[in-house]
Parts: structure tokens; C-alpha cells; sequence
DNA sequence: CGTGTAAGGAATTCTGACACG
DNA sequence: CGTGTAAGGAATTCTGACACG
């Protein structure tokens, strides 16, 4: 479920070909704390599949003219509404409450 | 269903990282014809999640001393039993025949 | 605020080869 | 056969900064 998705594995000259963004981009996202890739040892970020959605999300949002501190709200939001789904979905497995 | 597992974006660090192979192992296994990375433009070669286990399952196999050659043609029997598996599920959608 | 760019250094990756066996 | 290693070059990534606005 959370395997190849959130694995942090991919490099940013890949996330620069699979998004369209410039790498100057791509770091500056991550300075306003809309993505968190990790780190290697030697420092190189390492990005999930995921993070390369939400950085298409943010062309998007970018494209509209919203600043970086709107779409990271917005981020926030629609991640609060991941977690309650989950764990919704972990309430109903437990209990059998569902339907 | 193909789509995070299957493309290739990882470098052969991360594969180092990922599997604990040596770069030379995991090129010569190329070499072999056990895994097919893709190259990018400047010819850095790029795996993909299905890769990094392809490669686990050959490490397993090396260990037992088991050679290249005999695991190829392992590899291409697991293959072609994940294509029939496809290729069933694929009609059973269509002719719903099944059970 | 968001993004481009030149700058210098450090780390990555590539290929072909020699080595051992 | 399978893998290590040294070799030299090319491409990648990093940071901090100046620029425009």
C-alpha cells in the first residue's frame, strides 16, 4: 500500500523529466515545505512517486497564479482528508461498522 | 497496475542501496540478460521497482550457486507464467467465464 | 515572491580492461 | 564464470548568491 509509492527514490534530474519542472523549481517547492524528499549520505534528494504527483499538482495550481503558501494549505488539506480516509478505513476493518 | 512498479526511474546507486549489490554485479546481470533497465538521453541507466526484486530473486539464486544462464531461463518461466495469468485474467473479463 | 543563471566543488555513472580463477 | 578494481572522462547535484521584480 505504501511500498513502491512513498519510496524515496528517485533523483531530481528524474523529477525534472517526469514533471516538467526546473530543478530550481523543484528545490524551492521543497524550501516552502510543499514536498519533503529525503537524503542520501552524501546529500543528493531523493524523491517518491508521490511527491512527483504533488509536484504536478503545484504546476497546476502554479499555472492559476496561486502562491506557494495557498497551495501549501491546500496540500495540507487534502492530506488531512488521506489520513481521516485511513483511518476510517482501519476503524471499520477493526470494528465491522461498516454499512 | 504497471504503472509505479514498472518504470524505470531509479539509478544504479539507489539500486546499490536498494538490493546490496555491487555496481558490478548489477551491470554484469544486465550483461547476462536478467534485467533490462532503460537509459536516459546521456546513457545513465534506470530501473525500476519490478528490477530491484528481479534483482533480489537473482541474489538469492546466486547464493544457492546457482548460474546466470540457469536463472535467465528461470526468469523467462516466471515471466511467461505471469503473462498467462494476465492473459487469463484478461478473459475471464471478457467472457466472464469464470467459477 | 518565484525563478533564472553562473560558479566551484563533490559525488555519480559510464566504458573497456586487467586480474583471479 | 562472476566479480573486484584503477582510470579518465562526462554528466549530476549541491549550496549560496546576484538578478529581476
Amino acid at each position: 500500500m505504501s511500498s513502491y509509492k512513498h519510496k524515496k527514490v528517485i533523483s531530481i534530474g528524474t523529477v525534472n523529466e517526469l514533471t516538467g519542472l526546473s530543478l530550481r523549481q523543484i528545490r524551492y517547492y521543497e524550501e516552502r515545505e510543499l514536498i519533503y524528499p529525503e537524503r542520501t549520505k552524501r546529500g543528493t534528494r531523493k524523491y517518491s512517486f508521490s511527491d512527483v504527483e504533488t509536484l504536478l499538482q503545484i504546476a497546476d495550481k502554479r499555472e492559476e497564479g496561486v502562491q506557494t503558501y495557498e497551495i501549501r494549505k491546500d496540500l495540507q488539506g487534502s492530506d488531512k482528508k488521506v489520513m481521516e480516509r485511513m483511518l476510517r478505513g482501519q476503524l471499520n476493518a477493526h470494528f465491522k461498522m461498516n454499512k
